[in-house]
DNA sequence: GTCTATAATACGATAGAC
DNA sequence: GTCTATCGTATTATAGAC
């Protein structure tokens, strides 16, 4: 009992930590209503009562996996928050983070945007939980151009630069072609600088 | 037969024209995996075994209702050439169209960027087919700027220009929100008119 | 070209043994 | 917590009468 209070890990959060990984990657490849339960079942590598014992339907995985999105990113914003102290730095590390996963956007596009758009047409009970993804972006980047000085501005500021990024994911999956985003990453560089 | 050639549209074409004006609607609203064909077939008012007469599969329906977004749009820059004699003031007929669309694009997004950011996941054979209707406001944009006396960067501006609003469409359709639409499209204007 | 019945399969979800 | 079998439904598509 007490080594089961140390352990941060159990082997049943593991398993659930599983299914939510291999969901998460599910569902940005193929998209929600496109991945069927059998497909997580089959890269989970678990048996269907076993996915169903964490989770109760499969809205519930997503859910989770929205959450998980979210640690991910608070992840990455906290690393930011710590190592860079400009707020300007910042938005270009935000903007770095585009470029750097240039090819996973070709290829499925942005994970939030492309989320939101699949749940806003006809599930948007779950597009409300996944909206939460976009308020994350929009508070931290709205934060930094405080800290730059901004105030009334800050908020719609924030949403031209989130509005920016989800028009070059988009523009660049729908070509596939990862040069389109680093001409367009480029001018969004430039439109932060001049800030 | 004389009858039947001088009249431009059979009853057959009209069939199959309502089914594919359905489908549009359909498709746009709730997306083309989440549109059954039983939906279409409860939309149109007519029977199953009458749509297949005239599509094989669900695929060649939406293979139609490409074309006829296509359609659509070539007539609306058909109307713009003819009526608006400045490129710049063409350009900016193509923002008015999102404004006056707003409340659409809140509640479903943009119908040819969710359309091709759902089949670029799983389905790029039918988003190559949807690609076309990009390349069809691109090259008009570009041909606008060619006019207005952009040589090199007529292409690169229209994927701009095309991109942001795309951005704003995103944006929009995740906050449904059409006031953020406003403020955005106002700056895209302020864009087009310093060019 | 209009209508009905049904095939064949995939889906989410449940039951219950171990 | 792990595994299998199956239910009920919705899906695309076909067959064939009229």
């Amino acid at each position: 009992m007490l080594e089961k209070r140390l352990k941060a890990i159990t082997k049943g959060e593991k398993t659930r930590a599983g299914i939510v990984n291999c969901a998460k990657q599910l569902f940005y490849e193929h998209g929600y209503g496109s991945t069927s339960f059998s497909d997580i079942v089959d890269a989970s590598g678990l048996y269907r009562g076993n996915i169903y014992h964490y989770f109760k339907t499969k809205d519930e995985i997503l859910q989770a996996v929205i959450e998980q999105h979210l640690a991910d990113f608070r992840g990455l914003m906290a690393q930011w928050d710590k190592e860079i102290a400009d707020p300007k730095l910042e938005l270009l590390a935000f903007i770095h983070m585009i470029t750097g996963r240039q090819s996973e956007l070709a290829e499925y596009g942005c994970p939030i945007g492309t989320l939101n758009t699949e749940l806003g047409k006809d599930r948007r009970d779950l597009q409300q939980a996944a909206r939460a993804l976009f308020d994350l972006f929009r508070d931290w980047i709205a934060a930094r151009l405080v800290e730059m000085g901004y105030r009334d501005e800050a908020a719609s500021l924030a949403l031209h630069l989130l509005g920016r990024a989800q028009g070059i994911a988009v523009i660049t999956h729908v070509y596939q072609d990862a040069k389109l985003l680093q001409q367009e990453t480029g001018q969004l560089e430039a439109w932060v600088n001049k800030l």
